[in-house]
DNA sequence: AGTTTTTACTAATTATATTAGTTATATGAT
DNA sequence: ATCATATAACTAATATAATTAGTAAAAACT
């Protein structure tokens, strides 16, 4: 009845089967789709029976669960990553925009289970949600930020949320039609400087000519 | 074999039948998620047997091909009822958006099997896409007879194509975060006139003042 | 009354998620 | 080297699902 402490290698193991398990859990939903994950498949592809997997994670819902927060951490690090480049509120602007689609694009399974319902099943867990909402949050404080060089009477909640839905619908719209063409092209890719100069035009910055 | 043709009343009674078994269908995409509907849980409710069900259709696929061909009859209906009381382009504005989340809180199961991919499996069949594309045409041309009234330099593609994807953005987003309120209440809801006056600042009407 | 069609059924096949119980092995302690 | 334990795999079993094949009763037409 010694508690054992797990031995180093066997932890670095047992994350390294994880993070397999996570991977390719991620290439059947990008090739199946998402709901179409099933852990006879994945065992099949891990060289295992589906019942070893439950040594990992206690069910489908877990796994989902997870690619649910890795979304979001990746999400977030993506948008990150491309603001570096911004200097001003019209460069957000179109970052935020194109960032919804291209990480769409990339990674169109975490994609689906984080901005799209695939799984009825499937339902986030309170800290996941906790996780998604933080993120969210902090686009908040962003744009309060730079609300007040902004022409307009909308409320910075507003603004992102308005910001958000047209980034979603046009995604969506994108993914559904034409899934192939990258950011910037076809019928609702090649919408985003529309949209920008009408959003520009409804939110000029004080003092510039628009 | 003689070829009897049917009788009317058994012909009446199977399409009853028929009718009973897509609402049913419906009503437990709407409790329990558009992809979970079972053949089992189907005939249950119908006081069947699952195998039975293959008498009206030859399988799960056709009761979706079914109704996402009833969800775009139903949607045009929805649009064309509500666009009798149009008497400007604006008014075609506001009612697309409008209608558009309408149909979808009014009908959630329609409007997610033809508007969001929840079902991984389901395609649907070259005819029911021909009735959605000619649903989808008619908008098309609606917009171009307005086109030539609006100081813009959008094509009539363009204007529809921003029209569907916010209305799709913004539906999509309330449906998510807040199906229970009506159209036009809550964080997305109350965005409608918000994105109404930004889309009429960039397409003013000819010779009015904006 | 007899034939055909319709409609429901049961039984069987295949695939799925998950649980329980079993066995082999790697690790750490003695 | 040996023993106990924790880990990680396995097989077997349960329950549910979609679908097919074959069958039996009833309805409807001739």
């Amino acid at each position: 009845m010694k508690n054992q402490p797990t031995s180093p290698r066997r932890q670095r193991n047992r994350e390294a089967t994880i993070q397999n398990i996570l991977n390719t859990a991620r290439t059947i939903m990008r090739e199946e789709g998402v709901a179409a994950l099933s852990m006879q498949e994945l065992a099949r592809r891990m060289d295992m029976r589906a019942p070893s997997l439950y040594n990992y994670f206690s069910g489908k819902a877990e796994i989902y669960d997870t690619l649910f927060r890795v979304g979001f951490t990746r999400y977030d690090e993506h948008i990150k990553g491309l603001m570096k480049a911004s200097t001003s509120w019209h460069d957000e602007l179109r970052i935020n925009i194109e960032g919804y689609m291209s990480f769409a694009l990339e990674n169109p399974e975490l994609y689906q289970l984080c901005f799209e319902h695939p799984v009825p099943s499937f339902v986030p867990s309170q800290e996941s949600l906790q996780v998604s909402f933080g993120i969210l949050n902090r686009s908040y404080q962003r744009a309060e930020r730079f609300k007040k060089e902004l022409g307009t009477k909308l409320t910075g909640q507003q603004i992102v949320d308005t910001i958000i839905a047209i980034s979603h619908g046009l995604t969506a719209m994108h993914i559904s039609n034409e899934p192939h063409l990258p950011v910037g092209q076809g019928r609702f890719g090649s919408l985003i400087p529309v949209v920008l100069s009408i959003l520009e035009k409804s939110m000029p910055i004080k003092g510039e000519n628009n």
